[in-house]
Parts: structure tokens; sequence; C-alpha cells
DNA sequence: ATGTTTGCAAATCATTTGCATAGTT
DNA sequence: AACTATGCAAATGATTTGCAAACAT
């Protein structure tokens, strides 16, 4: 594989915008849900610039990137340390944060030959809206 | 959404070998990995039957599908309740048995509305061979 | 006999990429 | 000027699906 050289980014106003866009949503969006949002501003912004500045904004740490179970990648800008709770029934993703820490990496370590590096918690339930009108719309396939 | 009419279904040689080979591997095999083993035993084996069968398998919970960040599902034979890490270097998973359950799902009530029904816990890591030969041939993007 | 499953190939869907042009430094 | 980023469309890769034939019950 070869070296890549050097690349020093850019400030573009569609890789401002569509990181704006993602601070202000706290739903973590798709990137075509993104795509969608960030055109109001920016009319003839293409999926394949939002796709391009999420992955470079994700390799720089600036934002993270979700993944959930149904293989759809979904992104955030708070990386602030916090877990997810995503509703079974309509698929919405909130946060949780200020979850005790409880040495868990500590744990696994104990369990496993593995240098342990860090974890990921994910909790699945039905959010307050479905718990009351028992909607079934969004059904997803599994865990 | 029409109400599905239930199918009673049927033992073939596709799906018995599906599932006794996908029991007998510890790897957590894609759908394609398992549709090559598969494919000793029943050479003209499609891979569309493959992912037929392994979707049935996880809908009647005799399997489990995994998912990581590269999107793509991983299956796992053993229902036992136990959690994964998976190795950034190399992409490996492996198996953690018995660890100490520490009432997630609680605390985690207790820090949203949702009623919350299940957790997912991953952990990353290098594994020992990795350690060892500090190889970087399968790069996982990121995690 | 009836309805499910298979193999095949085409379709789908999210995401990535090649390329010529536009924009940033 | 020297490169990086964009828009567009085509490519990719995993997974799903339509259909007629094969198979299980």
């Amino acid at each position: 594989m070869k070296k890549e050289s050097i690349k020093k980014s850019r400030m573009t106003n569609q890789r401002r915008v569509v990181y704006e866009e993602l601070k202000k949503l706290t739903s973590h969006p798709t990137a075509d849900e993104l795509y969608r949002v960030v055109k109001k501003r920016i009319p003839k912004i293409s999926l394949g610039t939002v796709y391009r500045n999420l992955n470079l904004l994700v390799k720089t740490g600036v934002i993270r990137r979700l993944y959930f179970s149904d293989s759809i990648y979904r992104f955030d800008a708070n990386t602030k340390k916090h877990h997810h709770i995503r509703c079974i029934q309509c698929g919405r993703v909130d946060d949780i944060f200020d979850f005790p820490e409880k040495g868990l990496e500590k744990m696994a370590s104990n369990l496993t030959k593995y240098k342990v590096l860090r974890y990921k918690l994910d909790f699945f339930g039905v959010c307050p809206k479905c718990i009351k009108s028992s909607k079934k719309a969004y059904k997803l396939k599994n865990t």
C-alpha cells in the first residue's frame, strides 16, 4: 500500500454548512437526511459531497459515525462521550449522557487476550412516544 | 400493511447445512464466507439461498446477526448471552463469555424515558496475533 | 396436491469513485 | 499557480427479490 501524501483540507462553504447543520440536529441523521437539510442552504450541493465531507469530519475526529442493525450510517456532531438508545419501533436514536463508568474495559481485559482499547454500548427499547401510541410503522427487522 | 399468513418452514438440505456449518464456525462469518464453506457440501447452492436461510434462522431466534462498523453482517450460531471483541487491525471477532452483569439496563432506565429492553456491548482492541505481528493488512476505517 | 424453497439473474440501496470544472490558499 | 473540493453520473458491494422449476410435507 502506498503511503499517502499529506493533504491540507480547505474550508469550503459546503463543508462548513454540512458541519453547521449536523451540529444543529440532535436526531443523529443519516447522510441522506442531512443532505436534504443542507440542500435548503446550498440547493445544488450533491449527495456525494455530503458523504465526502462527513467522512472527512469523521476521520479528523470532529464528528462521530454511528451504526445500528439496519446498516445505515448515522452521524453525530457531539463528540462528548455518551451512549445511545434506539427505539425498536420508530427507529429514533437518543443520547444517554453521564452513564456511570464501570470499568467495562478492565473487565473485558480480564476475559480476553486482546489489548482492549474501547467499547460501544447501545441500548434498545421503546421511546416515550411509541409507548403511548404503540405504533408499529417502522418496525425494525431485529436487534 | 397486510397481515402475513402463517408459514410453516420446511427442513431442506440447504437449510440444514447452512445451520450445521455455521455451528461449526466460531469465526462469526459473513454470509459470503459461510456460502463458500457450504458450497463444499452443496456445490450448486446459491448465495441468495444462504441469505434467505440465515435471515429465517435469525427471525426464529436460532442464530444471531452481528454488525460492526464495516456494515457487513456477521452470523453467530451461539445464542448464549455473550459479547464480542473485534480486532481493529485484522477485523477478527472473538467472543467474551461470562461478562459480569452490572445492571446496565437498569442504569440506562434511570437516564432515559424509554422502556429499556436490551443492550449491545462490543469491545474493540488488538488481538494477540496482531499485537505480535503489528500487521496492518486489514486496517478498519474507524470504530 | 399444496405451498414452501431453490437457483438464477436482475434489482435495490447505501455509499464510493472517476473525471472535468470550480474554488481555496 | 498548485492543489483540493465539487457536481454529476456511473460504479461498487452487500443484500434482496421475482420467477419458474424443484422439493417437502
